[in-house]
This record gives C-alpha cells, sequence and structure tokens, in this order.
DNA sequence: CTGAATCCGCAGGGATACTG
DNA sequence: CAGTATCCCTGCGGATTCAG
C-alpha cells in the first residue's frame, strides 16, 4: 500500500509534535475561517461562537509563533483593531486540511453509526452510561 | 481563498470531534504504519516504539470503533496472535493523512525556526524559563 | 475591542503490575 | 503474546476577572 512514491522523508514519529499542533481541533477551525481571508479577534470568536477567548488567543499565539498567521495591530484607531491572517505558509496548509475536512464531513454519519453498532455488540454497559437523561 | 468548489458540506464545527479522533498523534501514526499492510501487536509496539502498551491497546479500541481498524483474532495458535488492519474505510484515510505528514516533514524545519525566531524576539523570560538548571 | 492573568476541574496518557 | 487494571500526574481548556 504505497501512494506513489509519497513516503514521507524521515520517521513519521519526528513529525508526531507537528502533527498534535496542526490536528487539534482549535488550530484546524482557526485556519479554515482566515483561509477565507484576514478576519477581525471578534469577527473570528463570533464566527467560531464555540471557543472560548482564551482558546481563540492562546491557538492565534501558537499559530503566529510557527509562522503560519500573521498579526497586525491598528492602535492608533478607535477601538483599536487586530487583524490576522494567514501567512503564505500557512496558507499552504489549506489543501491538506481541507482534504481531511472533507474526509470528516463525508464519513462522519458512517463513522457515528459504527461506533453505535460497536457499542451496541460489545458494552451495553457504556450504552447506559451515556443514556442517562435526567440532568 | 475558496479551493474551487471543495467546501465542505455542513458547518466544521460539527466535525471537529471527528478531527480530534483522526488527528490525533497516535491515531495518526498507527493508521500510517498500518497502510503497510496487516500486523500483529507487538510487532506495532516495536515499530512505533515510543508508544507505550496502553495507548497503543487504546487507539486501536478507538479505531476498531470507528470501523477504520479490524481485529482478528487466531486463538487456536500459540501463541495466539492477534492481528489488526485497515478496513475500506480506513484505507480511505491514508491519502489525506500522507498528505498531512508529507507537509509536516517538508515544513518542520521553517516551523523549529520560526518558533525560535518569535521566542528570542518576544519572551527572553520564557527563554530563561525554559533554560532553567538549578533545581 | 483585544486581550492577559488566574483559578480549577477533568480527561489524556505514561509507568507499572497482573492475567489468560 | 496480548492485553486489562490501577495509580498518578500533567496539561487542556472552560469560566471569570482585570487591564490597555
Amino acid at each position: 500500500m504505497k501512494l506513489g512514491n509519497m513516503s514521507v522523508p524521515g520517521d513519521c514519529e519526528q513529525i508526531s509534535p507537528i502533527l498534535s499542533a496542526v490536528g487539534n481541533k482549535w488550530t484546524v477551525l482557526v485556519i479554515l475561517i482566515l483561509s477565507e481571508g484576514p478576519k477581525r479577534y471578534n469577527q473570528m470568536r463570533r464566527e467560531i461562537e464555540s471557543i472560548s477567548q482564551r482558546m481563540l488567543t492562546v491557538t492565534l499565539r501558537g499559530l503566529e509563533r510557527d509562522g503560519l498567521v500573521w498579526r497586525r495591530v491598528r492602535a492608533e484607531r478607535n477601538p483599536p483593531q487586530v487583524e490576522y491572517g494567514l501567512t503564505d505558509l500557512g496558507r499552504t496548509l489549506i489543501a491538506p486540511l481541507f482534504a481531511l475536512c472533507h474526509w470528516s464531513a463525508l464519513n462522519v454519519d458512517l463513522i457515528g453509526a459504527n461506533q453505535r453498532r460497536y457499542d451496541a455488540a460489545t458494552g451495553a454497559a457504556e450504552a447506559e452510561e451515556a443514556a442517562l437523561p435526567p440532568r
């Protein structure tokens, strides 16, 4: 099962930290919404909605540190504005990330069904545990 | 910055759980080594090496639950053998995962340099903090 | 508006020991 | 060999508060 000559240089293990950083929930979401163009802080907050402002800040700092996102401050204006956007490097991440998102969207239902089937087949205990409706 | 008509159906937010599950360190590694073909338990353990046997088991269970990996027991043989392999669904994940790995491998050095530059420019404090030898 | 700082609960995940 | 069970600790991440 080789995919052409796409074998990754070096061991896949050494790039795990990057995958962890890049593959986590918030990072993916932030990069994807920034793929539409530069945004301001609270604009992003409103668009993601489920994110806390702490996680948004932390995520943006991390991405800025990695050189995937730039940050521009408009202090002279009132109210002060801060814009974020993808760098060239960050933009190269869009395609692979989109591919993953696409795959997820395609298979989310199938996977859900698989999980339910698995749970029903193996652990009735866990099923009950997840089915507590009161409260 | 639209990538053709690749816009993902439904909000990207709803597929976050899948991305989290699929994008995490161990899941990626396991799928990638299984992309070479079916493997036995300890065989995988030896190949990944940095993984604890607990995390290997947990990861495999999760992948099996999602229907990405199958599991086959050879109890009649001694010593007992258990084989794992990718399902058809699991195999469809290889390409996007490879793309991500490829990107990571390409940019790991650049990102590392960016991080060092960022740390040097902003937080001398953090640099000292990371270099505390006493204790 | 755009954060930084603090508190804190909880789950992820490592190490170790035990079982069939 | 192929796990399961237990302990335990770290860090993610939410809520809240304060500041420029």
